[in-house]
DNA sequence: TTGATTTATTACCATTTGGTAACAACTTTG
DNA sequence: CAAAGTTGTTACCAAATGGTAATAAATCAA
């Protein structure tokens, strides 16, 4: 049932009872998107926040002739074009399904209407936070590891990345080439 | 006075009544740095979220031999090491003043506690979200952006960064050496 | 002001990463 | 299953960036 999948997902965090959890769930629907289903077309503004219940999605960019992943998202956690939900402007970002996905998610006015509900607000705080802490290091991890490193950190994090997610975007996460990676990933350097 | 200064800084994001400022204006208290003064230390937890009236501040991580600078902050700016703030955890995050400085500061017991107040909440909801969405600007840039072009848009985002700030910490902002940024700027290549 | 220290510039070469291309491995679809 | 398309690997060379070092310029401090 919803209500308990939340509460399970977000007991970590903080602690809110049930029936809370049971009328956040009232503004979720579930939905499902199939392998490379573009959830969020680019130049679009983003109409929903997504949170995962199996599956995985990327946050990409077009950069010239490919795209670059900025972010992946797996079980348990959120996603969307997080920036375009909040600012309600258009970007040139895009959502893609990079499994067979089930997700529930929360329209844009709802998720508007629910950061002033008690339990929603103490979610929609703690995603903003969480959200500039995670891209905070990611920027980080930029500037101060090499690709390599970076790979490393990305197998720990996620140790079955590389059985769920093609290595063209990891790639691009890293901010290198899929050829770059292969060299990584066999040691020659 | 302290009230309008903020009300002024704000009101372009959204309005509240200058007695909201002045309750608000109740948890700040001014302090002065000195330039290379360091405001909190790598291995602490962030006291103060810090509001720059004037002058500059740069966040800063070490990196083997030497300081990379993950943010600069201006005038009307917010600076601090939000992530030790939010979390209430130690980093190996440095604040320093890169120019002598004025600024208002409100401690870390009264951000939490403004965080749950009317006018407070808005701000602590305004400035994790803001923070994430420039972090996610960085991101993109160091992503999608060669080194010559994440320094033509900084230059377009502070004009006059080049006289105020050393060369060294916009190259390492930029992921760059310090040499590197001096043949982009003489236009080597 | 002068000497000491720090910062910026330039040149050189080393290292890393990018891009093209050919091929192999894998996946998809009819 | 077989053909077509996509993805991953490797080799090669090109381009970008790093690191050392020597010098010049700027800044700081006595």
């Amino acid at each position: 049932m919803l209500a308990e999948t939340l509460k399970k997902s977000f007991d970590k965090y903080f602690n809110a009872p049930i029936e809370a959890w049971i009328e956040f769930a009232a503004f979720c629907e579930p939905i499902t998107f199939e392998k490379d289903q573009i959830i969020k077309p680019q130049g679009s503004t983003e109409k929903y926040f997504y949170f995962i219940i199996k599956g995985s999605a990327g946050l990409f960019l077009w950069k010239e002739t490919n795209f670059v992943c900025l972010d992946f998202a797996f079980e348990n956690n959120a996603c969307c074009d997080y920036m375009s939900l909040l600012t309600r402007q258009p970007t040139e970002l895009e959502v893609v399904a990079l499994e067979k996905s089930e997700m529930i998610r929360i329209s844009s006015a709802n998720f508007h209407i629910l950061s002033r509900k008690s339990v929603g607000q103490v979610i929609m705080q703690m995603t903003a936070e969480a959200s500039f802490i995670e891209k905070q290091q990611q920027q980080i991890e930029l500037l101060t590891k090499t690709a390599e490193e970076r790979y490393k950190i990305l197998q720990t994090k996620f140790p079955d990345i590389h059985q769920r997610i093609a290595q063209k975007h990891i790639a691009s996460y890293l901010g290198i080439t899929p050829q770059s990676l292969s060299r990584i990933r066999s040691g020659s350097y």
